[in-house]
DNA sequence: ACGCAGACTTGGAAAAATATTT
DNA sequence: AAATATTTTTCCAAGTCTGCGT
């Protein structure tokens, strides 16, 4: 595939001037440091021009509206509020969709509170589906008291936390170069230590990583320097990497006091720079510190890995407050690049990153008021699309039968991301990232279509890089008329053009703004991982087992969630091990329960002779003893069970993004498990809000 | 419509903190 | 108390999606 780009290359540049043609095309030939320059587009769409596209607006549907007005629900006005309780949970009918916002409401807004609301908000919910449609608005006033799009009106902070500054190697740690000791520049030798940390991970043995680093190491060298080392591989590193490997096992094994002493730094340091104050509240901030600098790791086949990540200064930073607070200050002899008070965004700090020039922020904590209240709506826009899906699930498969290649192609990629939960696949420059795709991304070469197999039929092969370069396989039996169109889509292509070539994010995303306000490609994850797991915890859920059972089966659920969004990790290192031990402790366990029951037979052989006081009570404790070495033993063995179960399965991010919190809150509340179980510290002041707010009968 | 910058969510790995064993 | 195993937190890259300027 690299060579895709490259043989492309020219005859793309000279090759779009048929204006019309392609859809995707995005030809952005800037040469950035002159060196790399491909990026071109996948010349998709040679042959098809057509073109012809319609309207389709299927207009059916009477549609909403999208007009925009203030969506923003309803910070919580702070003044009245009670203290912490009632941080968010504005009313349900505030809420609102964000983005496209909707109208009136606002004009009711009333910051009652809480706990109080929930019933009622309850039933808004149904009812306020429905006004969804209606029109109107204007717009053009709502002057309100967080009108639209305003996140805040005051926000004080510290500024950030700046990486510590480089500590020159001790004389004694040496650098060879082609075999002779060699002593570097502090900024060359600052660079190298970068290197000479990654020294034992695989990384440093990929071509592009040390082609990278070295082109980069060389910018910061002296000439003299530069004259010199002109061979990564002439290069000894390893005094360097001894050196930190030592130093990380010194502070291993630092005393009690030290670690306690460098513990209450961190503390103060958290006190200090960790928390800010938004409209009233203090709240944690999620990253004060600012990234140190280092070599940029990318995921999967990075072009860029091994590459620079400079120090970010204050110079660099542009700090974002309000008006009336106060600005926070630079280091001594330092100035920050700007400071603003723009309260239409969230963050604190910004800066741009040197590697992709991409901006960076330092925003607030999950369990800000202001992450919360967006999490939850979040969920609530998954909720509304429940209402509606059967809908839109018919219309696609209609649209499946559609005249115009362009409603066809939307209404495949629509049925892949509703029924495999695929990402929406925004399009990326080639050269500047690795090669992954999503769904509208999906190119030829990623699915393979087997009429039968397997004794099904009609099967789309799925083999693609998704995000992270997680590769996502998949065998899936399809509707006739799904695997018709795919054939369609794929003829007279070759495997590197897009499968959708009339499709993209924009297109998709659009369309489904218009079927349901707040609609865009990634609710569906959301809203089928929440049904997902809502189903699974209904079928999986025995009543009458144990908590340890219910816990299982609680994973089980989530787990389905995660295959489901392919939510995969690299099994442990240690797993084999770790399976091997817990196994052995159940051997263990199963022995003594094996001797534990006979204890208590011939106790109970003796109880049957005697028949005295004395042995019916250890009849009674062997009993005892039985039951609990049972009880141990079954948890060791869910225990196993759910390990094995998860070797390659990651939870977190399904637990953490897609799951409405609400629905593991209520199912803790029905089943008697305490949340503890579920969620843990961080866990649970994320979701505080849901913890609040759902009782028992809560129904995404 | 497009191209792009910007803002914010989502993601697994690695590091750090804790808990459990030895 | 040291060594290990497990859980939690941190880290920061990589997505999604909006809005703006053209």
């Amino acid at each position: 595939k690299q060579e895709r780009g490259r043989m492309w290359e020219t005859e793309d540049l000279n090759e779009h001037k048929d204006s019309e043609k392609k859809h995707k095309e995005k030809e952005k030939t800037k040469h950035k440091d002159g060196s790399s320059e491909k990026h071109k587009d996948k010349h998709k769409d040679r042959d098809k021009e057509k073109r012809k596209e319609e309207k389709v607006r299927a207009s059916g549907d009477a549609k909403i509206k999208k007009e925009k007005e203030n969506g923003f629900s309803s910070p919580p006005r702070i003044k009245d509020e009670p203290e912490d309780d009632g941080y968010f949970a504005p009313p349900k009918e505030d809420i609102k969709p964000l983005k496209r916002p909707r109208e009136e409401d606002d004009a009711d807004y009333k910051p009652k509170k809480i706990k109080t609301e929930d019933l009622k908000k309850e039933k808004k919910r149904k009812l306020e589906e429905e006004e969804v449609s209606k029109e109107t608005v204007a717009l053009g006033g709502l002057e309100e008291r967080y009108p639209e799009g305003i996140k805040w009106k005051f926000l004080e902070h510290k500024g950030p936390v700046f990486a510590p500054p480089y500590e020159p190697l001790p004389e004694n740690v040496k650098f060879y170069y082609d075999g002779k000791v060699m002593k570097l520049s502090p900024k060359a030798e600052e660079v190298a230590t970068f290197f000479a940390k990654m020294l034992d991970h695989e990384y440093t043995t990929k071509e592009i990583f040390r082609k990278n680093f070295f082109k980069d190491w060389r910018k910061e060298m002296t000439n003299e320097e530069k004259n010199i080392i002109t061979n990564l591989s002439k290069c000894d590193f390893t005094q360097m990497s001894q050196y930190f490997k030592a130093q990380s096992e010194a502070r291993k094994q630092m005393s009690k006091e030290e670690k306690l002493k460098i513990k209450e730094e961190n503390e103060k340091l958290l006190k200090e720079y960790g928390f800010c104050i938004m409209d009233n509240h203090r709240e944690r901030i999620a990253n004060f510190k600012i990234e140190p600098p280092g070599l940029f790791r990318g995921r999967g086949n990075h072009p860029k890995m091994g590459m620079l990540k400079r120090r970010i200064m204050p110079e660099d930073i542009i700090i974002n407050c309000s008006k009336d607070a106060k600005v926070p200050s630079p280091p001594t002899g330092h100035k920050w690049k700007e400071v603003r008070h723009d309260n239409k965004v969230t963050w604190l700090v910004s800066w741009t990153e040197n590697i992709q020039g991409s901006i960076k922020y330092i925003m607030l904590n999950p369990s800000s008021r202001i992450k919360g209240e967006k999490d939850w709506q979040k969920y609530e826009t998954a909720r509304r699309l429940k209402k509606c899906v059967d809908k839109i699930r018919n219309q696609y498969r209609e649209d499946w039968k559609s005249k115009e290649m362009k409603v066809r192609q939307r209404a495949v990629a629509l049925y892949f991301i509703d029924k495999l939960a695929l990402r929406a696949g925004n399009e990326k420059e080639e050269g500047e990232t690795a090669d992954t795709v999503g769904c509208c991304s999906l190119r030829v070469e990623h699915i393979n279509l087997h009429p039968e197999l397997d004794g099904q039929e009609y099967v789309v092969e799925f083999d693609f890089l998704g995000k992270d370069s997680i590769r996502y396989y998949n065998k899936v039996p399809v509707e006739k008329r799904v695997f018709k169109n795919l054939q369609l889509f794929m003829e007279n292509k070759q495997p590197e053009d897009d499968l959708f070539d009339r499709l993209n994010t924009g297109i998709l995303n659009k369309h489904l703004q218009d079927l349901m306000e707040g609609l865009t490609a990634k609710v569906f994850r959301t809203y089928n991982a929440s049904i997902t797991l809502q189903q699974q915890l209904k079928e999986l859920t025995a009543p009458d087992e144990n908590i340890p059972a219910k816990i299982l089966s609680y994973n089980r659920a989530n787990r389905a969630v995660a295959i489901l969004c392919n939510h995969q990790r690299a099994p442990p290192k240690t797993f084999e091990k770790s399976m091997m031990n817990l196994q052995s402790k159940i051997d263990a366990k199963k022995e003594q329960l094996a001797d534990a029951r006979r204890d208590l037979k011939s106790a109970k052989a003796d109880a049957k002779v005697l028949k005295d006081a004395k042995t019916k009570k250890v009849v009674e404790s062997k009993k005892k003893a039985v039951q609990r070495l049972e009880e141990q033993l079954m948890k060791l063995e869910v225990q196993a069970t759910d390990r094995e179960e998860n070797k390659q399965i990651a939870l977190g991010t399904s637990k953490l993004n897609y799951l409405d919190p609400r629905i593991t809150v209520a199912w803790c509340k029905k089943w008697g498990v305490p949340i503890e179980k579920i969620y843990n510290k961080t866990q649970r002041e994320k979701f505080a809000w849901a913890i609040d707010m759902a009782d028992e009968d809560y129904e995404f």
